[in-house]
DNA sequence: AATGAATGAGTTTTCATTCAT
DNA sequence: TATGAATGAAAACTCATTCAT
């Protein structure tokens, strides 16, 4: 009756919002290592340390389960947005900005990447049917919108450019580069993924689409 | 009982090559639409009308088909950048066809990309176990490279573009479009797989590496 | 926080017998529904709309629970034949409304049947370890012997037949047509579940009979 | 390639069909003694000597093999009332060899009983699903009307009787014996089950119909 | 009395692979 | 070369039951 142990440091049992914490992190790093098809819910349980039927009571199905880490790096991805402020920026530099804080999550969350090529391949089943993904970059989408126009106002960027494929360009360019890093270090020979080769890269993209840009 | 008939008319019975040939084929949709994981040597079989024995017959087992299924989508793309002839065009023209072949095949092997998700999640094990892997995009970078160079004497491109990162943005900025078309439709809430959206892409895509390349 | 009203208007909070009610009603409709083994203890809370728990709270476990349903269902017949006050009648009539009312039980308690088939199927197990159920039906069996010598006698029903045997008759013929309804209607092509085809069966059963026990 | 062991007696590896009649025999015991909820695929194939993945193989799952098992029992009804041959028999030996036989079959066969309950608590889903199920007792039920006529013209029968309810009371007057035996004995207090008792049922039976069919 | 979390042993079904012919 | 039978290991998911509050 009495609340015992309340700010205890003993492992807590009967503790389901950690319990499902625990269980939505082993499920990330299952789904980003080995797919949907892959992973396995033994596993995930083994690694959150707790029951395998606490999945099925917690999310349903392996399914749901998955749809909920899909929840949690697009919500990571929000979170990061919204911390941008590029509202006050001058156009040059929100864009830089955008374009590096896109690298920079992807390069701190590799994982993203690999969580959506399953739900790319099954046509995003999992993200239509979910109401909390709804209308997640939109917000962004303007923003660069509203940028842009700023940028053709004050002769420093070029005409012309469709906010949308600029944010997808911007995306890809960082996005393809971590994603197929193993093909392509294997291909060409040489790796890709040390940190020299990050920072050129980082580089490297900024110069693109800033370039790209100039009227 | 058995009627033999010596002169059968019925296509492909006993023939190995054939055989060879639906299986890869099948293997290819069914790693395509499933993934490694997910893909079912059963159904591979079934989908290409034959016993499911003869995949281990012809393979060894779904590690090696997979594997014989990505050497057959790189010698595609080998095959087509061998058909480029790039050689003799002026450096803006070499670029600007490189780009559009770039994004015209991925455009027409969409599964090309879906097929590369599982072997870079798992670390390029395949390809770099594969012995006809080995160097294949590596006479277009230093290809590349050499158009770069000419363009800069030229004076119509800038100096310090690397031509392997060159190459990735190229690359990545179809990629990247082509891979997320489905979550990015669901996001944005507008089909990017329609053929209106596709030629979009595509001159963006141009127009964007064209302008970066200025100097 | 948590309001703690004393004069809780909503119902049965606390209730031990409702609760213990609801959850015997919901049990009685799962097993019947779904069989001892096809039943699920989950299914039988929900339906109560109590928690599992009560139901090892209350009964101990599936089985107990199982067994107290029988003793409910087994209950009701002996309620239904302590109503029937055949002693006053005269043998026919007595015989009649014992063959009616065994009819007229199971139709409205077509769930008796099929809780007894399982109970059949393991050997009986539950009733023969229940206190409750001893000696349920002798009182009635010994009536119809008794009814049948006063028919002897009187000169209407005929000589030798056995009472027990007579009564497992009279259920038999109900019975089965209760029970079998569903393979029945599908191999005779024909529904037997409508009224029509129950009150037919009704007299058919009552004729049967009345019939074979004529001099 | 030389055929081996044509006629051999060793115990056959790769015989289908003996493997298939080896699930079925199995499934028949298990789903008898256990139901359809209560029986273990683990245990047929157990029972079946045979790998456990073969019940798929041959049968798609459980239900099919259920199915499979009720179609069997139902054909061996089928056979044998194909031998009954009452056409020549006069009415009266017509009816009585009929209730025998019917009695008989279920005392030969006593989990048919039980195999039909699951089938008729889930609504026939699995009989009316089926294509071989279809008209299986209709020659029967129109034989049995012949009869009738028979009779009644020769004066040895009532006028007015049911043939459908007249099959379905001699077959339930059996069935109901055979199904509750065990509740029955437990709550008269004697053994139902004994061969005395099962013989005195048996002339029971013969008697109460044919009793009842006299004009 | 009542609740929801948690558990471990199962349960059906699947799957890559091998065997026998 | 080709086939279908057969296998063992595991897969997702379920279930009766117990624990902690």
């Amino acid at each position: 009756m009495p609340k015992k142990r309340s700010d205890d440091t003993r492992p807590q049992r009967r503790d389901p919002a950690a319990t499902r914490k625990k269980l939505l992190t082993a499920a990330r790093r299952e789904f980003a290592s080995s797919g949907l098809a892959g992973a396995r819910v033994d596993d995930i349980a083994a690694r959150a340390g707790v029951n395998k039927q606490l999945v099925y009571h917690y999310f349903g199905d392996k399914d749901a389960l998955y749809l909920a880490v899909l929840e949690w790096v697009y919500e990571e991805i929000r979170a990061q947005e919204r911390k941008l402020n590029l509202e006050g920026l001058p156009p040059e530099q929100a864009i830089k900005k955008l374009i590096e804080s896109s690298f920079d999550h992807l390069a701190a969350h590799p994982d993203f990447i690999v969580l959506l090529n399953d739900e790319n391949r099954g046509g995003a089943r999992h993200v239509r049917g979910s109401r909390t993904l709804e209308a997640v970059h939109s917000p962004l989408v303007s923003l660069v919108s509203t940028i842009l126009s700023e940028g053709v106002k004050a002769g420093i960027f070029r005409k012309g450019i469709n906010p949308v494929h600029l944010y997808i360009s911007i995306a890809g360019l960082s996005y393809f580069y971590f994603s197929n890093t193993p093909t392509l270090s294997a291909i060409f020979g040489k790796d890709l993924s040390s940190r020299a080769a990050r920072q050129a890269r980082r580089r490297h993209v900024v110069d693109l689409v800033m370039h790209s840009l100039r009227p």
